[in-house]
DNA sequence: GACATTGTACCTATCCGTAGATAGATTGCT
DNA sequence: AGCAATCTATCTACGGATAGGTACAATGTC
């Protein structure tokens, strides 16, 4: 059993990745992980805490699954493919991307909570730059890389959105086509 | 100065496309349009039946600006683009998409108003498969319109939601490259 | 035409639940 | 003894929702 801090975290990812920072509350959270309120908040003093935690947490784990990619997967027609598994994998669960669901909190977010949601997306697209200028030759596309990686990403966001919200997979159907017309 | 009603729908909207159906309350709402918050509940009982009545008042009003760029634009390509252009001016006030916005929240909707919000998506989606079906000698591309729909939709949709977190345009930028570059 | 009835659109006041947050006591490990 | 982690208890705030009342216009009836 790990750390109640990280049990705390842990939690919260789940929650928020379901219905976002706002429904996720310190009482609810400390019931599932079997604590008081008050500990919650001995661990994170406010909810900006709280969420400056998690999606830090998040970027570092979805970067060590880009580093697993990497290790597992050498063209990138496959790499693409294992990409936008994640977020496949993501709406199976019926949830959205942690940093999707906050992007469309980010009215309520401090200034720190935003500023760590902004390098997730960054670092998420640098990635998928990286990846589709390895191979240069093996993509068909006439855009630039830097502009394919932004169309993914919003693909991929937009369809678990959508997907979700009809109870359906066909987006995240469409965009894996999509990414296979690249090559 | 339009029915109170009216004035309540309006201003609910454009809350939700700032921050969703979980920030507005009956409060502010009356706050906003000068009345009472019991006087929000006698037009709308619950906040599902509020949520319902903006939902389909944004459907219609969708589907009106989608006539409105049948009757200006011809080809297809400035179809699209003015589709686009649409999502472009959300982002520029700051806003999501209202169903966007709600389908980040599905877990906390009752099934009307889910059913409505599916309604939406279904429309727009059938707009642009219409669309890319009207010309297909005009469409270079090896997807079919059924799924370059969702692809545009999934793309629009997720690109405002990014951007406005990153506070830029990047993305709804490449997703009107990718537009012309289907031609 | 006059009077009673009904409906519309609001109001004040309040209920009950939940939110984030804090103070201060308690427990338990080293 | 001292520190970390947790507790109990409580505060203030705001949330949706409801009860019950008022003013006024519309409608129906004699």
């Amino acid at each position: 059993m790990p750390d109640k801090r990280e049990q705390i975290e842990n939690a919260a990812t789940d929650a928020i990745k379901k219905s976002g920072v706002r429904n996720v509350s310190f009482r609810t959270l400390a019931e599932t992980v079997g604590v008081k309120s008050a500990s919650v908040h001995y661990h994170f003093p406010t909810k900006s805490d709280l969420a400056v935690s998690v999606v830090d947490k998040y970027t570092l784990g979805f970067s060590e699954a880009l580093d697993a990619i990497d290790r597992k997967h050498k063209s990138v027609s496959s790499r693409l493919m294992a990409f936008a598994r994640i977020f496949e994998d993501t709406l199976a669960n019926g949830e959205l991307c942690l940093c999707g669901m906050m992007a469309s909190e980010v009215d309520e977010l401090d200034q720190q909570t935003k500023a760590s949601l902004q390098r997730f997306f960054r670092e998420a697209e640098r990635w998928l730059v990286k990846t589709l200028e390895s191979q240069p030759d093996e993509v068909v596309s006439p855009l630039p890389p830097n502009e394919l990686a932004k169309i993914l990403m919003s693909g991929l966001e937009g369809a678990i959105l959508i997907d979700r919200a009809a109870d359906g997979r066909a987006r995240i159907k469409a965009l894996k086509s999509f990414i296979r017309s690249l090559f």
